[in-house]
DNA sequence: CGAGCGGTTGAGTAGGATCAATTGTTGTGG
DNA sequence: CCACAACAATTGATCCTACTCAACCGCTCG
C-alpha cells in the first residue's frame, strides 16, 4: 500500500497544449495564461490509480490534459454508480468546495495540469473569462448529466449499451473528422465491462450479453474485446433510442 | 387549445422578494439590482401547465418566485423522466441557448421572475457578481444531478421511494427550521404519484405499492394521500441507502 | 505451471413492469 | 341534489428483464 513519491512531469507552456483551446483556459488571453502558468504544475497518473478518493481534502483542481479518468459513487454495501465520465479538456474539482464528493479513477494513463486551489479562486473572482468559460463548461456537463438521467432511468439495457457506444462512437468521430452520420466508424474502448456497468446501471455480465447481441444482430463489428466498428450510425442510433430519424427497423 | 393570454403579475421591488438572497440576484449591489428592475417581469402560471415546450424558443431566463416546476425529458415512445426539480430560487433558463432542452411543467402554481435573455447576457459578462452566482447555483444543481443517478442507476424501488422522501423532508425541514435529525417531521407532498415516478424511474403502481409498504412498516404515516409525517428521521434515511448512521434497523 | 484478470455464457430467480379492476374524490350538468 | 365523467390512487395477478450465482475461456505475468 506504500504510495510512490507523486510524479511530477515537465512543465509545459501552456502555447503548446493540446487543450488550449477547450478547457477553462480556453477562453484566456496572454496576461491570464501568464498568471496561470505561475500557479500550475503537471502530475501524471497510471491507469487504475485512484487519483482522489471521496472525502479527502484537495487542494488542488485540475483540467485533464490526456487519458481518461471517472468519477464514482459508492456506497457502503459496494454499490457502485459512475457519474462523470473526463476526458481531455474537462475540468475537475471545485472551486470553493475543500473535499472532494467522489472517487476520481484513471482509466488510462492521465496527465493532469493542475492549479493550486486558492489562488485560483482568487483568478476566478478576478478574470471573467476564467469564470465565463468555467460557467459554459459547468453548464455543459449539467446537460450531459440530465441525458445520462435519461438513460439510467428509462432505457433498457441494450438501448443503454447503444446510448454508450454512439457517444464513444461519436466522440471519436469528432476527433477523427469524418463520417456525417451514416458512415462506418472505428475505435477502441477505453473501459471495461465492469467500468461500462458502472455507467450504465447494469451488472457487468449484462453489458456483456448484450455486446454480444448487438454483436449477433450486424449493430456492430468487434475485433478482440475492445475494438468496435459500427457499419450504420443511424442504426445504432435508433438501438439507442435517441432518433433523429425514426427507428426504421423493418 | 386556446391560449389565455398570458398572466403577467404587477411587478415588486426586489428589495421586497422572498428569494432576494437565495437566487441568481444574490450577491448583486444596488446597481445591479436596478439595472436587472429594468429588464426583469413577472409571470403567473396555472399547476399543471407547461411553460416552455422542449425545442421552443425562449427568449428569457427565469428565476422561480414561488411554486414547484419539474424538467422532463420524453422519448417517442412516451417514456418520460423528470431531470430538474425547480423550487423557488431555482433559475430557468440558460444564458447562450436559445432554444429549450426539456419541456417545463408547472406542478403547483408558479411564478417567475423572467429577464429577457440578452440583456440578461450582456449583465452576465459584465456584472461579475451575476455571473459568480449562476455559476456557484449551477454548480450546485450538478451536484444534486449526480445524486440524482446514484440513485437511479444504483437503488431499489424502496430506497428510491425513501430517499425522495428524505429530500422533500429536509427541504421542508429547513424552511420550518427545526428538527436535527431525531425528530418528527411533517410535510404535504408536492407530487402526484405519476410525477414521483418520473422523478424517480419508476412505474406509478410501483411507487403506490412502496409508499404503502413504508407505511405498513411505519416508516411514514399518511393523513389522506398527501399529507405525511416522518416520525424517525434517522429510519427514514437508513432506508434510503444513504446513511450517516450505519442502517441500524435490529 | 498456476494465479489473477477481463470477459463470456448458462441456469435459475426476483424485482419491478404490465395489464386490469376497484375505490375514493372532485367537478359538471341536468 | 344526484348522476356521471375524469382523475388520483390503491391493489391484485401475471410476465419479463435484468440480477445472481456459477462455470469456463483466453491471456499475461511471476
Amino acid at each position: 500500500m506504500s504510495v510512490k513519491p507523486r510524479p511530477l512531469a515537465p512543465q509545459i507552456a501552456c502555447g503548446d497544449c493540446q487543450i488550449r483551446h477547450r478547457a477553462v483556459c480556453a477562453r484566456c488571453d496572454g496576461d491570464e495564461l501568464r498568471a496561470l502558468e505561475e500557479i500550475k504544475y503537471y502530475r501524471r497518473f497510471e491507469a487504475g490509480q485512484t487519483l482522489v478518493w471521496s472525502g479527502d481534502r484537495m487542494d488542488f483542481v485540475a483540467s485533464v490534459v490526456n487519458g481518461i479518468a471517472t468519477l464514482t459513487q459508492t456506497m457502503e454495501d459496494g454499490r457502485r454508480q459512475m457519474v462523470g465520465l473526463l476526458l481531455p479538456s474537462d475540468f475537475v474539482g471545485r472551486p470553493g468546495r475543500a473535499r472532494a464528493p467522489y472517487d476520481v479513477t484513471a482509466t488510462t494513463d492521465v496527465m493532469l495540469c493542475c492549479f493550486r486551489r486558492e489562488p485560483f479562486e482568487a483568478m476566478i473572482r478576478e478574470t471573467p473569462h476564467l469564470a465565463q468559460r468555467l460557467l459554459e463548461m459547468t453548464l455543459d456537463e449539467l446537460d450531459a448529466a440530465r441525458e445520462w438521467m435519461l438513460l439510467l432511468g428509462r432505457k433498457t439495457a441494450r438501448e443503454k449499451i447503444a446510448s454508450l457506444l454512439a457517444i464513444l462512437a461519436r466522440r471519436n468521430a469528432t476527433l477523427q473528422a469524418r463520417a456525417g452520420s451514416g458512415g462506418t466508424i472505428t475505435f477502441d474502448l477505453p473501459l471495461t465491462r465492469e467500468a461500462m456497468s458502472d455507467y450504465l446501471g447494469l451488472t457487468l455480465e449484462t453489458v456483456s450479453r448484450q455486446i454480444s447481441a448487438l454483436r449477433r444482430d450486424g449493430v456492430i463489428h468487434l475485433e478482440g474485446k475492445r475494438h468496435i466498428t459500427v457499419p450504420d450510425m443511424n442504426r445504432l442510433l435508433s438501438e439507442a433510442g435517441d432518433d433523429s430519424d425514426g427507428g426504421l427497423v423493418d
